[in-house]
DNA sequence: TATATTGTGCATACACAACATACACAATTT
DNA sequence: AAATTGTGTATGTTGTGTATGCACAATATA
């Protein structure tokens, strides 16, 4: 499990695990069937609490991203190439969506977001 | 004073707040030396506290955008359309550089997200 | 100077993130 | 079959931050 988080971030931790493991299984670094590690090693591993873990897993499960099974533990579920470029751009698109609601209300319009944007990434 | 404020949002009201009122001063709805409405009086048509009221107030004016003084009351304060301009789009491109990183941590490229902020837009 | 109008400060209620610990279930070993 | 180990789960507690009401201080104005 490759994961940074913050404690300095107005984010919270298990939203920040969330984030990045969701990513990492949406780009295939994290392989449909690979086992997560248990939660107490996580735990222990990043310093925080089992129960933060667990509530990002949950997240993670409720997004259909893993399967948990009690007694034998947390699995990246299986997806064709397309399910997860579609479900990637998906969740970007509904993060994107938010954004750009920001920039509208200063009247931003498209192009001027595209200059932006392309300053800044 | 033309706000709407969501009790749902995840977002503080005061935050709300802050965002919808300087955005209509960075774009020249609300002119240099207007009035804000007393917080007292805010706080009555919005339904909310004055101390939510007050907080949001205090936002802006550290961010230099309105000058507080008791017992007169808040007010815009003036810029020129050059500085309005530049300080819009520095607010815009700091709020865009955080959710940038959102879409980078997909792999997402700067052709891609044009693509996808397209669609949304 | 008196009075009304304005912003300010303080103590509190509430919601939620994060925590330590104890519990229940499943797989494995003996 | 029973014990043991490993897994996720549930309970109760603490701390942080949003939002609140009410009393106070400063200013404007008559």
């Amino acid at each position: 499990m490759n994961v940074a988080i913050s404690n300095t971030s107005e984010k919270p931790i298990y939203q920040q695990l969330f984030d990045q493991i969701s990513a990492q299984i949406l780009t295939g670094e994290l392989p449909g069937g690979y086992p997560l590690p248990p939660i107490r090693q996580a735990a222990q591993e990043l310093r925080i609490s089992v129960i933060t873990i667990k509530k990002a897993w949950e997240e993670l499960e409720r997004s259909g991203l893993i399967t948990t099974t009690t007694g034998k533990g947390c699995f990246v579920a299986d997806f064709s190439s397309e399910e997860m470029l579609r479900m990637r751009n998906d969740m970007i698109m509904k993060q994107m969506a938010g954004d750009t609601d920001y920039y509208k209300s200063f009247g931003l319009s498209l192009e001027e977001a595209i200059e932006l944007l392309k300053k800044v990434y």
